[in-house]
DNA sequence: TTAGGGTTAG
């Protein structure tokens, strides 16, 4: 059996709905589920599912699915037992796997036998597959890891590195904090690897999120006296630096500078991003005033605003201002043609839970599902943690329920600490074994709950006589390796 | 399939 389609999902086009259906039925499987199992559940509540199935559905299964990197896999995996032969498996469905492999750790199905699939599948070590494993390396806390293998990817991969392999590597580093130790590996691999403009914009874009832009800037001069001109890139990567580091006059200034050079020089010409890093700058550092006047400027000279410069006026009036002037920014923006994200929805939605309007949050969120993109983990977190603030418990976990109807939209790690440190307050045995029920079903899904959330919800359920489900709960302790160490550090 | 602007978070 599986549930039928709300109506309001057929009449979104980016669901397809069969797309829905085979999600939301793998959303609700077992957490015990395996590859096999799901093919089999997958061919008795879909008996016309074509077959094999066809490239693009499976890859925006897959896609709909990557929130959640352990049931994505799973589906992925269950590719292979759904039809025989194997189906057709295209270049970005396996990266995608790839990716979400190097994602899950404790997977049984790690990296290297993917990478070997991959060969039999004929897709080769490619330049892309080395930027997918470097960023996902750096991304779960292993930079030292993404170094040794783009390092030694020809000898063990017959793969040359290229510069823009070197420039993703220094990215990666930079976007997880490592600033420090991209700038060393430049320094160490200059002479084989000759930067080029990218290669300094990233550092400095590395710097300017650390709030180091004097070191930003150091890396400008030495590009410079290398011979190699900066970019209206890296302008507006300095720009960003100043608002970021709160150095608001000298931020001001430099956009000042860009105009009077710009007339001269169209690489200081401010573009749409300068125009949207000075609105968003200047209303964080509380001039919301000034964000308006640049907002009007950039109008005047035909410079068109896009989303973005929208979604930053739009939450700098939220967090500076007043959310009924956001709501009106809202308004304007859809007036003028310029269609809203999630990330509209996610400020706007912010800001009125944070001035207590739930209702009008609700309602927006409403139109969301209607018409608008669909509401991501984020939003129902940030719903969900506002309600349970008010003391609408009931309302919360209702929502919470909610969650995995339509789509891919399951809780994630936060969505069940949210809930779970909730069920404390009102003291009822109830919400404890609702606590209790939670954390069975994040150890399940692959979310390891922190040692002191574990304990409290043990000593919840024995406090209120719950001992089998206790028991029940440390035995799940004892299946879950990695939870395991977690919990005993 | 190399770099810049907008989100999630107390």
């Amino acid at each position: 059996m599986h549930p039928s389609l709300p109506p309001s999902a057929a009449t979104k086009t980016t669901n397809t709905p069969l797309l829905s259906l085979i999600t939301t039925h793998i959303l609700r499987l077992p957490t015990t589920s395996t590859p096999l199992s799901l093919s089999q559940s997958l061919k008795s509540s879909f008996p016309s599912l074509p077959t094999p199935l066809p490239c693009p559905l499976s890859h925006s299964i897959l896609k709909h699915l990557s929130p959640h990197p352990s049931l994505a896999l799973l589906f992925f995996h269950s590719l292979f037992h759904l039809s025989s032969p194997p189906p057709p498996i295209s270049s970005e469905t396996f990266h995608l796997a790839l990716s979400l492999t190097a994602q899950v750790p404790s997977s049984p199905r790690d990296v290297p036998s993917l990478l070997s699939l991959g060969r039999r599948l004929g897709i080769p070590f490619s330049q892309r597959t080395l930027s997918t494993l470097i960023e996902r390396h750096v991304a779960s806390g292993k930079p030292d890891k993404a170094v040794r293998l783009f390092i030694s990817v020809h000898r063990f991969h017959g793969l040359h590195q290229t510069l823009p392999c070197f420039n993703a590597l220094l990215d990666a580093l930079c976007k997880a904090r490592q600033v420090e130790k991209a700038h060393s590996l430049l320094r160490a691999l200059k002479s084989r690897f000759p930067p080029d403009v990218i290669t300094y914009n990233t550092i400095a874009d590395g710097y300017c999120r650390h709030k180091c832009t004097s070191k930003a800037l150091d890396l400008l001069k030495e590009m410079v006296e290398t011979g190699i001109q900066p970019t209206k890139n890296t302008y507006n990567i300095i720009l960003n630096g100043f608002f970021r580091a709160g150095q608001v006059r000298h931020g001001w200034e430099f956009f000042l500078q860009m105009k009077k050079r710009g007339k001269k020089d169209c690489n200081f010409e401010p573009d749409v991003v300068t125009y949207t890093t000075v609105v968003h700058g200047l209303g964080l550092n509380g001039k919301l005033d000034r964000a308006h006047q640049v907002f009007a400027e950039m109008t005047d000279k035909g410079c068109l605003p896009t989303v973005a410069t929208y979604n930053a006026l739009i939450q700098v009036t939220c967090k500076k201002g007043n959310v009924e002037d956001a709501v009106k920014m809202f308004d304007e923006m859809l007036i003028k043609g310029c269609e809203a994200n999630v990330v509209t929805y996610t400020v706007l939605i912010k800001g009125l839970c944070h001035a207590g309007k739930m209702d009008h949050a609700m309602e927006l969120f409403e139109r969301m599902k209607q018409a608008g993109p669909d509401p991501n983990v984020q939003i129902y977190n940030i719903l969900i943690r506002h309600m349970l603030e008010d003391g609408e418990i009931e309302k919360a976990l209702d929502l919470f329920n909610k969650m995995g109807d339509r789509g891919a939209c399951l809780p994630n790690r936060d969505s069940y600490n949210i809930v779970i440190s909730r069920m404390f307050v009102r003291k009822r045995p109830e919400d404890v074994l609702t606590a209790g029920k939670m954390m069975k079903e994040m150890v399940g899904r692959g979310y390891l709950p922190t040692r002191f959330m574990f304990n409290r919800v043990l000593n919840g359920l024995l406090l209120t006589g719950n001992q089998t489900f206790a028991n029940e709960l440390l035995r799940l302790q004892e299946k879950h390796k990695r939870l395991r160490q977690v919990i005993r550090l």
